[in-house]
DNA sequence: ATCATTGCAAAAGATTTGCAAGGTC
DNA sequence: GACCTTGCAAATCTTTTGCAATGAT
């Protein structure tokens, strides 16, 4: 078996707690109460989120478990820099999604209803590398997202619209 | 002739400028001698901008020719409105380049030095309207950026390595 | 004991807004 | 003259930072 083939295996089999224990021993950093919290949390569920929504799932100042808006910001950041999650822009905000262990994809983002569908095409990937090659460009990772409206917002619409044509 | 030919004909034919007098006359909007400032301007040229750059190459306060921060920041966004710019996200700012009269394209992004290489794939849209189709979703519009290091820099990089080699 | 981490308050950066003065139709 | 637009100052929103107190190793 080839070094790098049960290096993998090795990466694969660890947990997100795991992970984070060896990306955190590896700089210097310790294990807090907060982080462990938030890891807990944010791998609990598997939405996209803000740092704004996941504040607001998160306990209240003065209660049990609270994380100052700070320390969630910073936590964030270290969760992608770990490799854990992946941040991108929409609507002039950061939102992230699980990264670690989580197969590529891309998304779908309704308009209307805000929600992100997730899709994933090989051939999707072959262009891209395929672009990368005829521009002589090293591709790091890539981001689409393909706005409109999604099918349950579509007809929400219709119904709309034939009530009011009944007014 | 068809009917809708003669009238894309119409529409291809204005400049941005007479598409600008359109909309806002549509809207009851008036021309401003700052809106036909920005629009000449931003047409001179074909890069990509943020806010930020483009205040930095006009008139500042107190030469002939200034406008101020608010009225960019609104003018810009009625130029998207206008369908004469497009805005799109870029390590947290808001980016415009041309779109109207310009072909449709997508990015590669370099991380390095920050340039936006631009290219048009008719497969990537065929893949898109795929997907779309496959999930019941009508497409308004799509976003791709390819993330990585462009050929220029990687060539300099590799350069510096060299003389670092040396010492 | 050492040094990283937290929460607080405040700062920073980008963009927007209320409003009175000025410009356009 | 009616009312849209501008520039100013200030607000907003999201994210980051300085720092003293606290916590992990």
């Amino acid at each position: 078996m080839p070094a790098d083939y049960s290096l993998e295996s090795i990466e694969v089999s660890l947990s997100p707690q795991e992970r984070f224990e060896e990306f955190l021993k590896s700089r210097g950093m310790r294990t807090t109460e907060q982080r462990r919290l938030l890891l807990e949390h944010v791998f609990s569920r598997h939405e996209h989120f803000d740092a704004d929504t996941l504040i607001d799932q998160l306990p209240r100042k003065g209660q049990e478990g609270y994380v100052s808006r700070p320390t969630v910001y910073r936590t964030l950041n270290e969760f992608v820099d770990a490799g854990l999650l992946r941040k991108f822009e929409l609507d002039g905000r950061a939102v992230y999604e699980h990264d670690y262990g989580y197969p590529e994809h891309d998304h779908l983002y309704c308009q209307q209803c805000q929600k992100l569908y997730e899709f994933h095409l090989d051939e999707l990937i072959e262009l891209r590398n395929k672009v990368a090659q005829d521009h002589q460009f090293r591709v790091m990772s890539h981001r689409l997202i393909i706005s409109g409206i999604c099918q349950e917002c579509a007809l929400t619409r219709r119904r709309k619209r034939r009530k009011q044509d009944l007014i």
